[in-house]
RNA sequence: GGUCCGGUAGUUCAGCUGGUUAGAACGCCUGCCUGUCACGCAGGAGGUCGCGAGUUCGAAUCUCGUCCGGAUCGCCA
């Protein structure tokens, strides 16, 4: 049994001084002075000290007993403290409860690590113990972050008339995208449920349906290889619209992010966000999810090279290849052993073949290869890309968009290695007029960049046929500061253009029938044209408290084999669970 | 599946050009201490150097294999 506690171990001021209070908690330092003994008492409102002299015998051996993370409870007179034992660090800090009773709840035996802020313990070993982990306070910081985000996102689409409505769980499995949690069912032998990737079907059907606005805050799942910013299992704040275009949708949710950044950072975020086609943030920055807080622009220095007599960059141009530059502002004086290492990284990380680099120094430009280029030549490839005295170029050649994204992860990594990233920043970006499909050459047929429920832009339709990779889609991305933190798009509502969509994708009728002819079959029956998004709530929350991995902001996270380590899961099971289940294990299994 | 980094006390790390009894800090335990708040002081306990094989008179240290963790590429509509 546990006393009713009248405060928590956050909010005793100097206004309470005098009053009789019972607190619960665990002890989180013990300062022992011999005839007074000081302990920190915790809860996830704060910490109060307490106090115990030798005036009650008793209770000051009970109090010696007492160890960290021992679960007590105390009744006690708050006192306040002198001038000069006030502890300015703390909120409670101008006074301290006088122990009178004192309860042992529970005793604990020492933790494999310290409940404090800032330890360095290796990840593995809080994740064993997380429910210790989460008696930080940095990790309780981030999960009440989480909790209080979460309740403001409902309420800002409660307040919008969107409605919240469930989706199954338990749903089919489909082709396209990544691959699929499946739960074999008992009662159907040989047949599977997946775990939704997304809602997407059921949030179009709900609209199909004449719901107008949905939104949910949805567990998704993707069983593909894990990140430090990609978990199996996370979080989705998913939403649809009927009777919206782009623009409708972008200025509901750039008020929803100016408002959590407003309410939880005190950042004012100016609306509307910068909007960028893809072909602009691939050709400018190197990448689908551009980071803005610097500049190093990507330019195509290919018109001036072509001509050159250096062959790797005449043979890139003519077969259509590219050779692109950044400048870096002021490191012309870059050593020839530092721009070696650069290299070196960039060819292991991106696959690039090689750099080159130019320098503008004493009102002399040197190349790398600059023998095979005359003054005229390396005059103009300085000119495009924007280079002045002191400066540093670095040129990548290769095929196109390859090159672009390998200049777009050399960009990064030099904004990172000479501190360009005005980390103060926070750039929303709309990243707007995605490839429809793009070709696999594994599969040898065009997969869908966003899903295969994007439509295309009108005007492309007509491509759908001959040049399937030229079309553009109605798909958009938000991003912020290099991080993609949704996507969505305005939907197909038409069953004929749906039905070719998929023909392009190499989903035949019968296939397209059996996998998704419900959908088809809705849109049959008047659907309205709509549009939705979502966003990654794990990773928004991981932006907004400076998380450096996902894992810091769920609260039980798994590891990067998709482990539990605390509760040891995934598991093995009983012969006689499978057996229900009509599964057995193929011989390639390890036991 | 590939590449890279790591695994030594409860925790974080040092030791690694092979050579006495494997160290430090924090934590833990004991004693002293009435104004601490990273309390202080004195003392103490605590190790299968991830695991296996090899080289060697001798391996935490070198080699190979393996397991585990992380980062990253592939993958992630």
């Amino acid at each position: 049994m546990s006393w009713n506690r009248t405060h928590t171990c956050g909010e005793l001021t100097i206004n309470n001084q005098g009053e009789e209070v019972v607190l619960n908690g665990w002890i989180s330092t013990r300062r022992d002075l011999g005839g007074l003994i000081f302990i920190d008492l915790r809860d996830r409102y704060g910490i109060t000290q307490i106090v115990f002299d030798e005036t009650n015998k008793e209770l000051h051996e009970m109090a010696e007993d007492l160890r960290s993370e021992y679960v007590i409870g105390v009744k006690g007179k708050v006192i306040e403290r002198d001038e000069e034992t006030i502890n300015p660090e703390m909120p409670t800090g101008k006074i301290e409860v006088e122990v009178t009773d004192l309860v042992v709840y529970s005793k604990a035996e020492t933790p494999p690590f310290e409940i404090k802020d800032g330890i360095p313990t290796n990840e593995e070993t809080r994740l064993k113990y997380r429910y210790l982990d989460i008696r930080r306070k940095e990790i309780q910081d981030k999960l009440m972050l989480r909790s209080d985000v979460a309740h403001a996102v409902r309420n800002f689409y409660h307040d919008k008339k969107f409605a919240e409505v469930e989706t199954p769980v338990l749903m089919r499995s489909t082709p396209e995208g990544a691959r699929d949690y499946l739960v074999p069912s008992r009662v159907n032998p040989g047949r599977f449920f997946a775990l939704p990737q997304s809602p997407q079907t059921y949030k179009q059907l709900l609209m199909v349906s004449g719901m107008d606005r949905y939104f949910q805050i949805v567990k998704c799942f993707r069983d593909e290889d894990l990140r430090a910013d990609r978990q199996p299992e996370f979080t989705q704040i998913d939403v649809e619209m009927s009777f919206v275009d782009e623009e409708n949708i972008f200025e509901v949710h750039e008020e929803l992010m100016a408002k959590l950044w407003k309410e939880h950072l005190d950042i004012e975020i100016e609306t509307p966000f910068q909007r960028m086609p893809y072909e602009e943030a691939l050709h400018k920055y190197g990448s689908d999810k551009p980071d803005l807080r610097f500049g190093l622009e990507i330019n195509d220095i290919s018109d001036d090279v072509k001509d050159s007599e250096f062959k790797i960059f005449q043979s890139t141009v003519a077969k259509g290849g590219r050779v692109v530059s950044i400048t870096v502002p002021g490191e012309g004086t870059m050593g020839r052993g530092a721009l070696d290492r650069l290299t070196d990284r960039v060819q292991s990380q991106t696959g690039a073949a090689g750099m080159i680099f130019m320098k503008w120094q004493g009102g002399e430009l040197t190349c790398s290869v600059g023998k095979f280029l005359d003054d005229e030549t390396m005059a103009n490839m300085a000119e495009t890309s924007g280079a002045k005295e002191g400066d540093l170029v670095l040129i990548l050649a290769g095929p196109s968009p390859a090159v672009y994204k390998q200049m777009g992860t050399l960009r990064l990594m030099v904004a990172k290695d000479f501190d360009l990233i005005q980390t103060d920043q926070t750039k929303f970006l709309w990243v707007t007029d995605f490839p429809l499909m793009e070709w696999s050459k594994e599969d040898l047929r065009y997969h869908s960049l966003h899903h295969p429920f994007t439509a295309p832009k009108p005007e492309d339709i007509d491509l759908l046929d001959e040049e399937p990779a030229q079309v553009k889609s109605r798909a958009y991305d938000l991003v912020l500061n290099g991080n993609e933190l949704g996507g969505g798009s305005i939907r197909i509502h038409d069953s004929e253009l749906q039905q070719k969509v998929f023909n392009v994708l190499g989903i035949d009728d019968e296939e397209a029938n059996e996998k998704f002819g419900f959908l088809m079959d809705a849109f049959k029956y008047g659907a309205p044209p709509h549009g939705g998004i979502a966003f990654g709530l794990d990773r928004i929350i991981m932006l907004m408290s400076g998380a450096q991995s996902l894992r810091d902001v769920i609260a039980f996270p798994k590891n990067q084999r998709a482990q539990s380590l605390m509760d040891n899961s995934p598991g093995e099971v009983d012969e006689e669970q499978l057996l229900e289940l009509h599964i057995s294990l193929r011989n390639t299994v390890n036991k």
